[in-house]
DNA sequence: AGCACGCCGACT
DNA sequence: GTCGGCGTGCTC
């Protein structure tokens, strides 16, 4: 007998792992590997995926004794077989749950939680006195609809003893159902008969229904195209009632139609057509369509400065891949997922391009994955998670600017999408195309051999160069300014003296300006300058940050938050007050320096309406504003050609943190805002002003040196046995004993020492070469207190082929139990970005 | 992760 | 005596 082996959706160690299924006769021609299905799991119903189909259960499972599926949950399974196998892959990787990087796949319509269902059982009777006491919930209940129970729950509270005593006694009855929230949205629309019959009926209508007869000639020029009834009573200006008039009188029909949200549907994208390549584009797309042609996997690094014209190649090569039958990702960071960049992809694939970003509702972004799981699109772009998008045979993945944080996801499963898209690839037998101006020193050290350095973890990766911008515009000019000589100068301001004379000028001249505020490491905070003190979350060991809007203060990692302080807490001093720099006190600056200046501001308070991002780079395309201020989402991917000045306020502000990557970091942040100046006819220049200009991540930026940049980093991580060349996994425990954690981290420690001992590694981490891994730890967390628990860590640190996510794997689990007792929660990251 | 089963304190 | 506290063990 065949059987479903199911991954059921509880994100713990002790379920990870399949349990197997009797296939009932109704749903034999449903279940595939990669289908979804509902489940009895013990007392309750689940959801789950089916990860293999087998001709016998597992040897300790009783064949007779299996329980059967309840339901397939959807027509096409949602997943692949090669999107489970990849899933396995990813749950080794980042030692995750397998369910866990399997719901990572699957857009949020479908992760379909169970609820219960509470209603009156039949043949029961209630007395007048319990229909009194219950406050309205039996009266609720005897409406014949089950109601949610958590529902009932939240709406009575004090009836909730009673509650699971009926339940128990079995005079309510509980239902338990896996939610099923995939169900398209209905549209009501208008089927408008035959044009000559509408004009004849326009003819006929009498004369006071003039209302109606308008309509039937928007109608009849209109087309006999079905059309939403919102959108025609907005096209044609008339009232519902108008629509319900013509209905009525047979001439037209109304009925509600399942239909996508297409959210780009009320847009139009002109169409395009592929560009001529300059000579260096053509050279740097030819091996890309080589490798395409070829049918096996493979990896570039596009290394292109900014203006160098890679999305034009990007094109192309998506272009080659489409002609031969393949589908192609393209990920990009969330932030400059931009109608502007929509558009290119758009104009040039048109209907073929399904977009997915985080800020379409769960249902568009499911009708836009629905595109791609149907075959009715062959171009994906999206965020990070658009990597998983359904496809059956992918011929290419664009990762562009692939240096980006935001590829990396910080909840688990804790995967990077960069080495996601390989494994894709290798799967596929696809190119993988990771475009950059300042790759990763992770990827530009696994391109060196292919320059003639060696080999590394991203494995065998490409090398194509595009050092030039199109048309040979230069690269902008930079100067650095040294803030400290302001200050003896005399100059206090936020703007040293040849940023204020380069701003004037621009106005003078109508051009824009970018101004990008550095606020990592310069986050708004509040200390008494009378006794130090600094306010910080009780819960979190977080200084709080101040919002003017609400006039209170924050903490940005639990939600707390308080009413800003008159005096200071400890100390009674008045002189409390807010220190650092927000975007809008360089607003206000720039309005007080600059009287008439027209600013954009752009930053996490402007932005989180659904787009208004758009809305306001929309405005500074058309020279409504002279300036846009922001933090790091104006460095991003933008291209308006009266862009000539660049400014940077505190450039050097993350430059110490305590972090490895921090001078990578500002290095690449620096270019690339760099890299907004002078992009068309007229020459850009970029001034950034420092506390520390003679750093080299400044310099590097002033020569545009990634070259020397990277190679001198390189050369720093290799001695500290940092990625790319030694590698990471930071172990996280939480608790809200110090003590316990302390001995639970120890040992950790020593357990993954003596593993990797078992395992023949060794621990010397010096001199040059060899396997090696040490165990840093455990110590406190950068974030010492998170949500009233204390958290401390491990740092595992190796280099060479180390199996090390099985060293941590094997060291938890010999102590599991301990953990689970103790109530110790642990957190892996495997090759984690951000050491904050 | 839930959820049930199970074994100990404060109430009708 | 019972209601309910949360420790522990299982889910095909």
């Amino acid at each position: 007998m065949t059987v479903a082996r199911v991954i059921v959706d509880v994100p713990s160690r002790d379920t990870d792992r399949p349990f197997d299924y009797a296939i009932p006769e109704r749903l034999k021609d449903w279940v595939e590997v990669g289908s979804r299905v509902a489940v009895p799991f013990g007392p309750r119903k689940l959801q789950g995926i089916v990860t293999a189909l087998a001709e016998d259960a597992d040897a300790d499972v009783d064949l007779a004794k299996l329980k059967p599926l309840e339901d397939v949950l959807d027509a096409l399974p949602p997943l692949s077989a090669e999107l489970v196998e990849l899933g396995e892959w990813m749950s080794r990787r980042w030692l995750c749950p397998l369910t866990v990087a399997l719901q990572a796949m699957l857009p949020a319509a479908l992760k379909g939680r169970s609820e219960k269902y509470v209603s009156p059982a039949a043949g029961v009777q209630w007395t007048d006195g319990e229909i009194a006491d219950s406050g309205g919930l039996l009266l609720a209940l005897g409406k014949g609809k089950p109601l949610k129970l958590d529902a009932l729950l939240r709406q009575y509270p004090e009836q909730g003893p009673t509650l699971k005593r009926w339940i128990r006694q079995g005079r309510l009855e509980e239902k338990q159902q896996v939610e099923d929230k995939s169900a398209g949205k209905s549209v009501l629309t208008v089927f408008p008969g035959p044009p000559e019959k509408l004009l004849q009926a326009a003819e006929n209508m009498p004369a006071r229904a003039s209302k109606q007869r308008e309509l039937l000639r928007f109608l009849a020029v209109r087309g006999a195209e079905p059309v939403a009834v919102a959108r025609l009573t907005e096209e044609a200006a008339v009232a519902l009632s108008t629509v319900r008039a013509l209905e009525e009188k047979g001439l037209v029909e109304i009925r509600p139609v399942t239909e996508d949200r297409d959210p780009y549907a009320d847009r139009d994208f002109p169409a395009s057509s592929p560009m001529t390549l300059t000579p260096k584009q053509a050279a740097a797309l030819a091996p890309i369509q080589a490798a395409i042609d070829a049918r096996e996997a493979g990896a570039f690094l596009l290394h292109g400065v900014t203006g160098s014209g890679k999305t034009e190649v990007y094109l192309q090569a998506i272009q080659r891949c489409l002609e031969q039958g393949r589908e192609a990702i393209v990920l990009v960071p969330e932030i400059s997922l931009t109608p502007q960049m929509v558009e290119r992809f758009k104009s040039r694939f048109g209907s073929k391009v399904a977009v997915l970003h985080s800020r379409l509702s769960n249902g568009e972004r499911y009708d836009e994955w629905r595109k791609i799981r149907e075959g009715r699109a062959q171009v994906a772009v999206g965020a990070r998670s658009a990597i998983f998008a359904p496809f059956a045979s992918i011929g290419l993945i664009v990762i562009d600017e692939e240096h980006e944080t935001s590829y990396k996801q910080e909840e688990s499963p804790k995967y990077h999408a960069r080495d996601v898209s390989i494994e894709r690839a290798r799967q596929h037998g696809a190119a993988v195309v990771l475009g950059s101006a300042t790759p990763s020193l992770e990827t530009y050290e696994a391109a060196k051999h292919a320059r003639g350095g060696r080999r590394s973890g991203l494995g065998d990766i490409g090398y194509i160069a595009m050092p030039e911008r199109v048309a040979n515009r230069p690269l902008p000019g930079v100067s650095i300014v040294d803030m400290r000589e302001e200050l003896k100068m005399g100059n206090r301001a936020m703007f040293s003296r040849p940023l204020a004379d380069a701003i004037r000028d621009r106005l003078e001249k109508q051009e824009q300006m970018v101004l990008l505020l550095n606020r990592r490491g310069y986050a708004t905070f509040v200390m008494c300058r009378s006794c130090g003190y600094t306010a910080a979350c009780p819960h979190c060991e977080i200084s709080l940050t101040y919002h003017r809007g609400s006039a209170n203060l924050r903490c940005h990692y639990c939600g707390y938050s308080e009413a800003e302080p008159k005096t200071c807490p400890s100390c009674e001093s008045p002189h409390i007050r807010f220190f650092g720099t927000g975007t809008q006190k360089v607003e206000e600056a720039l309005a007080a320096a600059f009287p008439g200046i027209r600013v954009i501001r752009m930053d996490v308070d402007t932005t989180t309406e659904k787009g208004s991002h758009e809305r306001w780079l929309t405005e500074f395309r058309e020279r409504r504003a002279d300036v846009l201020l922001g933090t790091q989402m104006v460095a991003k991917g933008l291209d308006f050609p009266y862009v000539t000045l660049v400014g940077v306020l505190a450039a050097d502000a993350a430059l110490r943190l305590p972090d490895f990557r921090a001078a990578e970091r500002t290095f690449q942040l620096l270019t690339q805002v760099a890299g907004r100046a002078g992009r068309h006819e007229l020459p850009g220049e970029v001034i950034i002003q420092a506390y520390e200009p003679d750093h080299e991540a400044i310099t590097s930026v002033q020569g545009h040196d990634y070259d020397g940049f990277v190679e001198r980093a390189l050369l720093l991580r290799n001695q500290l046995g940092y990625p790319p060349y030694g590698r990471l996994i930071c172990v996280t425990f939480s608790h809200e004993s110090v003590p316990m954690l302390l001995s639970v981290g120890e040992r950790f420690a020593s357990a993954a020492r003596e593993t990797a001992s078992g395992m023949g590694v060794g621990r010397s981490f010096d001199g040059a070469g060899g396997d090696a891994l040490e165990v840093l730890g455990p110590v406190s967390s950068p974030i010492a207190r998170l949500k009233d628990r204390y958290r401390f860590q491990c740092m595992v640190k190796y280099r060479g082929e180390v199996d090390a996510s099985q060293v941590v794997s094997r060291a938890l689990a010999g102590m599991a139990d301990a953990v689970k007792k103790g109530g110790v929660q642990v957190s892996v990251d495997v090759d984690p970005q951000m050491m904050l």
